[in-house]
DNA sequence: CAATTATTTGACAACGCTGTCAGATTGCTG
DNA sequence: CAGCAATCTGACAGCGTTGTCAAATAATTG
């Protein structure tokens, strides 16, 4: 198949205007040195002859291809990913950036490879490393030892000189269980997400600290492990509502978790808020459409990913990067998963 | 940044082996007259020196970009999108494309001028085209007038020469409506999906089809228009729920109208399936998650993707796209939302 | 075995762009 | 207005492949 449209050269661009190729090359480059009016003539020829310079040439010539990676868990939880995905693309659009994906299934042994790979065959300039990618150690250390700047979405320690974009889970997780607690729970479960996974610790930090500031005594056996899928969240919660003082709420981790809590409840015949109080985290897209809907914290990863990629194109480009690295804020989202102790 | 990895070349292959860069890159281009001594002392040293050809270089060269697009509708349906992008993505690696993303947003009146700009910018060779974009006519107008193949992956008649993939939905819907009238139903509702998509006017042929074999007269009060979307099968199962002779079993086109269905009995204090029988289609990764279980219909998504794309590829490197046009199989996937007329 | 044909190989010119570097032009200084 | 620096512009050589076409080699024929 040949790809016979966009013919137009910079050839045709240069005769057009009666300058050099070169210039023509520097205006559409925005490089410096070129007086106003030939830019202005160059730029008129550009838009009456439709020129689009060819990507191919350019990478072959200057060096760069333009192409962003985006490596990401293969996972279930795809709501995530599209948020990520159309933060990253639009960003990458109109910055004259492709974006190429490679989902990967983890755990995988052979990641590495899979990563080294894909960065030399797709010939990436950097990556974006959605969570849970860039809690990977291994993931970060190849990247770094290749040398490809990128750029991670993940509540972890901002490297130094590293792009790493982050929203405070800690605070969010402690505002969700001071929410209970106002209401009167004060045996509030909690299922902890995968380990692996920097927001697991973040959010079971600020069930912690919550706890702890309202001087209720921490109970391991109201805690359990789960790993951010709907199964290990149905079971973690069963367990603990078949102890003989099972909790009054229990805040899971995700709302694949929240949403395995409410199935066990339910095949216990137990109601929802009425005999115990749901909340999760993340603000998927079905959290509201499930009975009830779920009390649950939104994550504005649209704009998490903006700004990563954002940065990562700058950083390309060679500019300074200026690391806005405060992180971004969570949302509460109070629903009807959760009601006072004691109320219907 | 410098993609300065990957500098082995065309010319240390030949060198190494012994020939000349044509024969090296007949080899690595399967072309036919070579050797086969010659050939394997090449691949000897391709191997050897781990040569990776540059992409680039054989664009620029050969004009042939090695990228497929997929233009998709950025909606929230999106576990659909995951096999579609799974399916499609494990096919292009192996066979040496990328694939492009390109969300669109619908209904989008510059649709025409956006598809353009994304073809000539991205240089794509072939689009995929998953439902509903394979439905627009607009659509595949213009990629049959830039003269770029495409695949589409829905339930239309498929045009002459064009690749076309689908699936017998029809056959299903039939099927889970068969499903509902042997468990004793015969006022059952059916919620529309959206008018503009393929599909939607196979899943009610199928529901017709049934009633008038079962000789179960058709009643429109309790057929309803829906849009796909959550709260579009929430108002139309409530609208029917409020009739004075409601039915007592739905049928929802997707499994996200299914879901608002739930809602809307729930909200009126009817349980699912003891009052209303509720089945979807889709099997989304929520339809076994939500209470009760959903009863769907599956698609092999993954599969069609893999088809599409393989098919296309196909065409793209000149071979003679043998269709396997005939209809991929739809599993009806029966869960606890519903059950036998007069029974919990 | 010479003549002819089929097969295999290689030299070299594109492809469209950017980097380098030298040359032309302009602006400024005294 | 000469002299010099700063700014602008263009010629040309790559970048790593594939396509074209001619040359070399092998296979076939009478």
């Amino acid at each position: 198949m040949n790809l016979d449209r966009a013919k137009v050269t910079i050839f045709d661009v240069a005769e057009h205007a009666g300058v050099s190729i070169k210039t023509v090359s520097r205006v559409v480059n925005k490089e410096p040195n070129v007086r106003e009016d030939t830019r202005e003539r160059v730029l008129l020829a550009v838009r009456e002859l439709r020129y689009q310079p060819n990507a191919a040439a350019r990478e072959l010539s200057g060096k760069r291809s333009r192409i962003i990676g985006l490596i990401y868990e293969n996972a279930e939880e795809f709501s995530y990913l599209n948020d990520v995905f159309n933060g990253a693309l639009g960003i990458c659009e109109p910055a004259g950036y492709s974006l190429l994906l490679r989902p990967l299934t983890l755990p995988d042994p052979e990641i590495i490879d899979h990563i080294r790979q894909f960065a030399t065959n797709a010939r990436v300039e950097g990556i974006v490393l959605p969570a849970p990618m860039g809690d990977l150690p291994e993931v970060s250390g190849l990247l770094r030892e290749m040398r490809i700047p990128f750029a991670a979405i993940t509540p972890r320690e901002p490297a130094p000189d590293e792009i790493n974009i982050l929203c405070n889970d800690e605070a969010a997780s402690h505002a969700l269980t001071e929410l209970l607690i106002r209401q009167g729970h004060d045996a509030i479960g909690f299922i902890k997400g995968h380990p692996d996974h920097g927001a697991s610790h973040k959010r079971f930090a600020g069930y912690r600290r919550a706890l702890k500031q309202h001087r209720i005594a921490y109970a391991p056996r109201l805690v359990r492990q789960g790993y951010f899928d709907f199964e290990s969240g149905r079971v973690a919660a069963g367990r603990m509502l078949d102890l003989s003082e099972p909790p009054s709420a229990v805040l899971a981790s995700n709302d694949d978790m929240a949403a395995g809590a409410i199935f066990a409840a339910r095949k216990r015949g137990l109601s929802v808020p009425g005999d115990l109080s749901i909340a999760g985290f993340d603000d998927t897209r079905f959290s509201s459409r499930i009975w009830p809907p779920l009390t649950t914290v939104r994550q504005p990863i649209v704009q998490m990913a903006e700004t990563a990629t954002a940065l990562l194109i700058d950083r390309l480009n060679g500019h300074s990067t200026e690391a806005p690295n405060s992180p971004f804020e969570c949302e509460v989202v109070i629903r009807e998963s959760t009601a006072p102790l004691g109320l219907a």
